[in-house]
DNA sequence: GAATTAATACTCGGATATACACTGTCCGAGTTCATCGGG
DNA sequence: CCCGATGAACTCGGACAGTGTATATCCGAGTATTAATTC
């Protein structure tokens, strides 16, 4: 039960993403190669954030992604749940049904008493990534990066875009 | 990222076992039998419990397990962290140390801001989690199923245990 | 110099390979209880 | 009637196979920009 990878890499790239001039854009390599993943694999992340409308692709030379919205305006959920999928954390599969004391013609009443609460702890995961934005992330990154690097980024990604 | 089929049947046998007379055990292939699942593989995710001292099982005839533990002593983090583990839902590869742009002498700072915003909401989700007990859950069953089913399966398990 | 053509750099999507975790089954070893036989 | 031996029922733990998912790589098709060529 744990997160893949291409979440991670979805998360770092936005962030990066986040933090570029109006206009520009950073091809699939470039954020591979800045983040030292490869780079077709990476791409498979990025390409779910296009579909979900978080980023956006254009083709050709001086093609790449940038962020189709403000930061402001995605969340870690909205990333999470494009790379991840919707699918909630526990699948309830009705194991009550099998129960041989259970009345043959119970019509399907609410959901399960436990899939409830797991439903609930979901609820709350969810809640506290839907709390947090690009742009609260670039202002935390902001805060606890030294200043020396994150000009050398500024100029690392300012001749890549 | 989805949780084991094991961790729902883990749950639904903890919920059974609470409402267990005092003395009384019931077996893996009874708990298997009521949940209309494998015996073999069920019987992992009893280890698993048994393992973290949630139930204690007893060999022989007229063996099976029991709870260890009072129900209001158990929460559904406790059964979920013994069957799933104790590994955080995000795993952090610290890819952040490929930044071409890092001064190579940064010692090891505070935790990637990406990490520490998914593990907060890992957080949250096992907070949420820590807060519902197998009591809780009992009461919650005995409001909400037939009286008429809740007396078949007294007499079910009294003649299993 | 303008228009057209060719080359290039990139994204996109599909096909494929590999490793690992989940799911499920099987079996032998060890333990406890009930039963049976001998004293 | 009592005690030990035998057998049955059960858990425990490991071994093993099948399946699905995550990870990763590769390649061809399509597209937009740039460069080159032609008029």
């Amino acid at each position: 039960m744990q997160l893949r990878n291409q979440v991670e890499w979805a998360l770092h790239c936005c962030g990066l993403l986040a933090g570029l001039p109006e206009g520009r854009r950073l091809s699939t390599k470039s954020l591979a190669d800045f983040h030292g993943v490869p780079k077709e694999y990476l791409s498979k992340a990025l390409q779910a954030l296009s579909t979900a409308g978080i980023v956006e692709g254009s083709l050709g030379p001086a093609g790449g992604y940038r962020l189709a919205k403000p930061p402001s305006a995605v969340s870690f959920l909205d990333i999470v749940e494009a790379v991840e999928g919707r699918r909630r954390t526990f699948a309830c599969t009705e194991i009550r049904r099998n129960n041989p004391c259970r009345a043959t013609d119970t019509c399907d009443m609410a959901p399960c008493t436990i899939a409830r609460v797991m439903w609930e702890a979901d609820e709350a995961w969810r809640e506290r990534l839907r709390a947090t934005t690009l742009a609260d992330l670039a202002a935390m990154l902001g805060a606890e990066i030294p200043a020396e690097t994150l000009r050398k980024v500024a100029a690392w990604v300012g001749a890549r875009s």
